[in-house]
RNA sequence: UGGGGCGUGGCCAAGUGGUAAGGCGACGGACUUUGAAUCCGUUUACCGUAGGUUCGAAUCCUACCGCCCCAGCCA
């Protein structure tokens, strides 16, 4: 078993891109076989080095073990070149004159058969002539291309005598100028995999009509040939896969980069917080078919949820922040509490977490005329502070505005740690953080960047922007977190408890100056009563 | 109206002649110092449609319907 990953350097890779290196790599690993990256860079004008580097970063992070590579394409050049030669000699290949619009023309349509071009049938003396010309750079660009000669009334319009090279004076990232002639994907593909002794040679759909061709190529050389295998690509809802909208979205300043945190590639999702494992997971979910089909964005946040469930260490955040005054805790006391790091988990250990008698508690656990349902902090109301004690609303100070400020709350002394003496139950539990040891931070709030399922639903003569999501982002300055959090290197991820999964941004995050991504919310079930039509 | 594919519950997806796995979601309930997690239960599919073959069909045959892809010197 021998499989590949053959990404054209040419942008970032996404998703679904992961979805096919977690195929691939995965059946070398099922199998005890080899698993190649191997960039199909036969494009100079198209390709540049910074996108062999993300794509390296990429395949490397989610498949390292397995990974051989980086192979090139540009590596195998000569060898084709000597192929082409070979197909030359066999009467089965022949240079055209013809102008890239006169081929398209004599191409015919859907419904009509081609026409054979009228320099279909030199001799191979004259064609292997032309051909070593044109490597050797006497022609300009576009003048002649070197053709199959298969069947220009082909159904299959791939079959209509397509084309193997084009004359391309264009400095080629890792050839440099070595070539002036560049193989077209479908002449090169197989050779590609012929050559590394791939067993599966996995692509998409739109592939499908060009496996006859793939076949013809290798069957006319008589070397060694792979088998083409296609299966549908991912479509996630609420999210755009292709190379055309991601670019637009980078260059229309939609987002902040490739990298973006709400960007479905697959730097977007590391920044993000996502783990290599939630993907393969996710990968292995939603399995591989030949049907055009659309995942749902929901069964991504599953697997990453799941998986931060279990590994994130707990934390104590504030992200909108209400001051709390305990009327009844001493003014100048300080007390640690010890909290479990992982409450199922207590092999994780516990860290200490200071206490005092100003706090910051999160707004929307109060209200002050709270519903049926509702069972957090309101006027007269008692509720459990997290591994601390009960407290109970007794006031609210307003300002002029009529906007609540601050809030006036007695504790229980006998309630230490967050269990009483008699026993008594409370409803609700809050995180909370002490107002004089809490430290500052930036939370980004990620939401989806498409407000439609299918963002590519755009009504007749609008522009893409109207399914644009205007609140994806929202940033959150003097965030309080507790202050063991202050030593969170970038990258590290945590639960902030009650709210959901964060990770220290590994760009803008800086030692006293931290930024945290949301990676993804817990489920929330309150959020779901409330939107519950009454 | 040429060719190549695909159609199984809300979303994915097994199953290729023996009478419909699983996951996600949703909905109940238990438990709970995260309205999370966990646990239990429910969600009981005219297998695109219509015919046919067969003791028996999602699986085989025929016709039809719907959706996707192909006319780059892109990959």
């Amino acid at each position: 078993m021998c499989t590949r990953f053959p990404p054209e350097p040419n942008g970032y890779l996404h998703i679904g891109h992961g979805k096919s290196i977690c195929l691939n790599a995965g059946i070398a690993r099922d199998y005890g076989g080899k698993f190649n990256l191997r960039f199909d860079d036969t494009n100079p004008v198209k390709e540049e080095e910074e996108y062999v580097e993300s794509i390296v970063e990429d395949v490397r992070w989610l498949a390292p073990e397995f990974t051989a590579g980086p192979l090139f394409a540009s590596d195998y050049f000569e060898q084709m070149y000597q192929w082409a030669e070979e197909l030359i000699q066999k009467g089965l290949a022949y240079v055209d004159d013809l102008s890239a619009e006169e081929i398209r023309q004599y191409r015919g349509t859907l419904t009509e058969p081609g026409k054979e071009s009228p320099y279909r049938y030199r001799s191979v003396a004259e064609n292997l002539d032309l051909f070593r010309r044109m490597r050797a750079g006497e022609f300009p660009d576009g003048s002649r291309v070197l053709r199959a000669k298969i069947d220009m009334s082909s159904p299959n319009l791939n079959l209509r005598d397509p084309v193997m090279y084009r004359i391309l004076h264009a400095t080629h990232h890792r050839t440099g100028d070595a070539w002036c002639i560049y193989p077209m994907y479908d002449w090169a593909h197989g050779l590609e995999d012929s050559i590394e002794g791939i067993t599966h040679s996995i692509c998409t759909l739109e592939f499908e009509d060009h496996r006859p061709l793939y076949d013809w190529y290798l069957d006319q050389l008589g070397i060694y040939h792979p088998r083409q295998i296609e299966f549908a690509r991912l479509n996630l809802t609420y999210t755009v896969m292709s190379k055309r909208w991601l670019l637009r979205l980078v260059q229309g300043g939609y987002v902040s980069g490739w990298d973006d945190p709400r960007m479905p590639t697959l730097s977007g999702l590391r920044r993000r917080g996502y783990t290599a494992e939630a993907i393969w997971d996710f990968a292995e979910r939603i399995g591989v078919a030949k049907a055009n089909s659309m995942v749902d964005l929901g069964l991504l946040e599953h697997c990453i949820r799941e998986e931060l469930n279990v590994r994130a260490p707990r934390a104590l955040a504030v992200l909108h922040p209400l001051r709390v005054v305990v009327e009844n805790y001493p003014e100048d006391q300080v007390e640690e509490f010890e909290v479990p790091n992982h409450p199922q988990r207590p092999e994780l250990g516990t860290r200490p977490v200071p206490f005092s008698r100003v706090l910051y508690l999160e707004r929307d656990d109060f209200m002050e005329q709270p519903p049926a349902k509702f069972f957090r902090l309101a006027p007269g109301r008692e509720v459990r502070l997290m591994n601390a004690y009960y407290l109970t609303c007794v006031g609210v100070v307003k300002n002029a505005a009529g906007e609540i400020v601050e809030l006036r709350c007695t504790y229980d002394p006998t309630s230490r740690g967050g269990v009483t003496p008699d026993g008594r139950k409370v409803k609700g539990t809050l995180h909370w953080v002490s107002a004089a040891h809490a430290i500052d931070a930036e939370v980004r709030l990620y939401d989806n960047l498409f407000l439609k399922e299918n963002p590519y639903d755009v009504p007749e003569g609008q522009d893409f922007t109207v399914n644009l999501n205007p609140e994806s982002l929202k940033v959150l300055t003097g965030c309080k977190l507790e202050p063991g959090l202050a030593t969170a290197a970038p990258g590290d991820r945590f639960q902030f408890m009650r709210q959901g999964y964060f990770c220290v941004d590994s760009k803008d995050s800086r030692p006293g100056a931290l930024v945290f991504n949301s990676t993804v919310g817990l489920k929330d079930t309150w959020a779901k009563i409330q939107q519950q039509p009454e």
